[in-house]
RNA sequence: GGUGCGGUAGUUCAGCUUGGUUAGAAUACGUGCCUGUCACGCACGGGGUCGCGGGUUCGAGUCCCGUCCGCACCGCCA
């Protein structure tokens, strides 16, 4: 037996008994003929005490010990003259009697606590050792207990949980493929999926109506901080259901895992929003509604004042930063080069100043009165004390740069509180976007998400504005302004699917070769069916208030999608490359 | 594919604007002292390919060019 108890269980209760405890040692302090350890593992910390008046041996035991080190310790629970309340076990010690060394250590290359001296770069080298950091670990666990809560929740309302093959068929729409040569068959390759899509519909044909899987999924392109190429969702498949079942289904979800998992209550529906208003007022498909500060379109105020900036825009558009009028002239230009940077695309910035004192001060003062000026206030609500900002240009284009701005304001008003949660279900998008390079349309969402069923006459139209204005039934799950999940009713007609395919421009022989098989699944039985994936490793990093993903992953990628620890993807050697390509695609003589 | 920031002891950084003696700090590490520490304290010590390559110069950590790596973002992510 190499320990009785674990780091992080023992109380005063236990005082007098003889215990083994095992971990790693997070610190030695020396003080002479009395020496401190503070043992570590995954539950906590025990402090052990050598007390050379009490054993004449043990501080050359502990003389040996460095950090890191793995180490068996015996010895007798104790009250400690000096309590520390910022631990757990902070009120015993263990008086030693005994301390084995199972395994030395190298000294780490950084600090193994809270707040690390070591930089990402190389804590991602040595990720097992960062691993053992509490902040890690915290989110590690969290993790474990949100998977462990879908799995409970979805079992409960019948859900069955299904695995689905990761070799399959590459299909080149959309997001880039990871593939995988086949030995056996030369020349060809798998591809690992972007998600289950197809597998979790033909479950449905199969008859499975409700499916969920935790599943891992892969997509080949640029990462970020809430992007890996390999990465989590919490899939899911239902039948015989419309819209508004899938919306309850996994509203409840995610209302168990908050109520669960954070202890956070949501007795109100969650709220939702079209798509046409979360571009319209926030300026995005997925609208961080944790503050207001909604955009508004003030292009016929605006226009016709002989100012030709506004006169030649598409769209003016404004919001009401509240209580900013005192904002200097310093923090409005460092604003206006804000908004002129690239990754927003604004050309300039407009402000209007409220003073408390109903003055009213602006950047355009030459080309509106105030009494313009106070009209243009008054519509969009603003009064003394604030601060409109104007942008103006192309629509679409300027809606995201406001919408960026919004964001921009929220944080540095302090109004994007990590611990708030503001959850909305965005609806209605539309079914397909026109690409202007390749001269044809995309599905927003996927090829397997059906039209709305009031729009079917625009979709069977061959009028590129028709086809432009038909809505998608699908759905966005959105927290705090990340989209975290997203779904729709599917088509289960394979006429409609056929069609879908013709709209995409696939000639009949390529969508067969392409999706042939569910095209022919269809044809047997196909109940109406629709579901939803949660970006299950954005949802944990938002539960757990950070940016990145990175640290609720255990072994993540870095920025170029390169595993530093294992120093992967990296070269194969001859014979894999020989029996994998060359063999085949060689000319063989 | 693009933009920005960064790369200097094991680690985190300062030094670079304005080139010039032996490149500093903190922390970690080592040695010694220390009986109530818990970021222990005190003293001493070891520790550097200034990412790499080239250029300018009498002289480059510092200036210029290229390149590699890291982070954030844009494009991309059906």
């Amino acid at each position: 037996m190499y320990r009785s108890h674990t780091c992080g269980e023992l109380r005063i209760a236990d005082a007098g008994k003889e215990v083994t405890l095992a971990g790693w040692v997070q610190r030695v302090r020396k003080m002479g003929s009395l020496n401190f350890i503070d043992l570590r593992d995954r539950y906590g910390i025990t402090q052990l005490v050598a007390n050379e008046d009490e054993n004449k041996e043990i501080n050359a035991m502990v003389e040996k010990l460095g950090r890191e080190f793995v180490i068996q310790a015996r010895g007798v629970v104790t009250e400690r003259q000096s309590k520390n309340s910022k631990i757990a076990t902070g009120d015993i010690e263990i008086k030693l009697l005994e301390v084995k060394i199972l395994n030395a250590a190298a000294t780490p290359p950084f600090t193994i606590e809270d707040n690390t001296d070591g930089g990402e770069d190389i804590r991602a080298q040595y990720r097992y050792l960062d691993l053992r950091r509490n902040p890690l670990k915290k989110a590690l666990e969290l993790r474990h207990k949100m998977a462990h809560e879908v799995r409970n929740y979805l079992s409960n309302v019948g859900f069955m949980e299904i695995e689905t093959p990761y070799l399959i068929k590459s299909t080149p729409e959309g997001a880039r493929d990871f593939v995988v040569p086949s030995r056996m068959n030369p020349g060809d390759f798998y591809a690992l999926p972007q998600s289950p899509q197809t597998f979790k519909q033909l479950l449905m044909v199969a008859g499975y109506d409700r499916y969920f899987q935790i599943v891992r999924c892969f997509r080949d392109e640029d990462l970020r901080a809430d992007r890996q190429p390999e990465f989590t969702q919490i899939d899911c498949e239902m039948s015989f259901v419309e819209r508004e079942d899938i919306l309850n289904t996994f509203e409840g979800l995610a209302k168990s895992l908050f109520k669960n998992v954070l202890g956070k209550e949501f007795p109100e529906a969650f709220p939702r929003m079209s798509y046409a208003d979360a571009m319209e007022y926030y300026g995005s498909d997925k609208p961080d509604i944790r503050f207001n500060m909604k955009m508004n379109n003030i292009t016929a105020q605006m226009q016709g004042k002989n100012f030709s900036v506004f006169d030649a825009a598409e769209y003016i558009g404004a919001i009401v930063v509240p209580g900013c009028a005192e904002y200097t002239r310093k923090q409005l230009d460092e604003l206006t080069e804000w908004v002129k940077r690239p990754q927003v695309g604004a050309k300039g910035l407009v402000y209007i100043k409220l003073g408390p004192d109903g003055s009213i001060k602006s950047s355009i003062d030459k080309f509106y009165t105030p009494q313009e000026l106070k009209a243009v206030a008054d519509k969009i609500g603003a009064t003394g004390g604030d601060l409109i900002f104007i942008l103006s240009g192309d629509k679409k284009k300027m809606q995201g740069a406001l919408g960026t701005l919004r964001l921009e304001m929220g944080n540095r008003l302090g109004l994007r509180d990590n611990s708030v949660f503001a959850p909305l279900w965005v609806c209605d998008f539309p079914l397909l976007e026109w690409d202007d390079e390749t001269q044809r349309f995309y599905a927003m969402h996927h090829p397997f998400t059906a039209p709305k069923p009031e729009d079917m006459g625009k979709f069977f139209s061959n009028k590129k504005e028709d086809l432009e204005q038909v809505n998608a039934n699908a759905y966005d799950f959105v927290l705090n302004g990340t989209e975290v999940g997203g779904g729709s009713i599917r088509i289960h007609d394979s006429k409609i699917q056929e069609r879908m395919f013709e709209v995409l421009g696939f000639s009949k022989e390529d969508a067969d070769y392409r999706f042939g098989f569910i095209i022919n699944a269809f044809k047997y039985g196909a109940p109406p069916h629709g579901g939803l994936a949660f970006g299950f490793d954005r949802f944990c990093s938002l539960f757990g208030g950070q940016e990145t993903i990175r640290d609720y992953i255990a072994f993540p990628k870095n920025n170029n999608g390169r595993d530093v620890m294992l120093d992967a993807p990296s070269g194969i050697d001859q014979i894999q490359m020989d029996e994998l390509f060359l063999k085949s695609i060689a000319p063989v003589k």
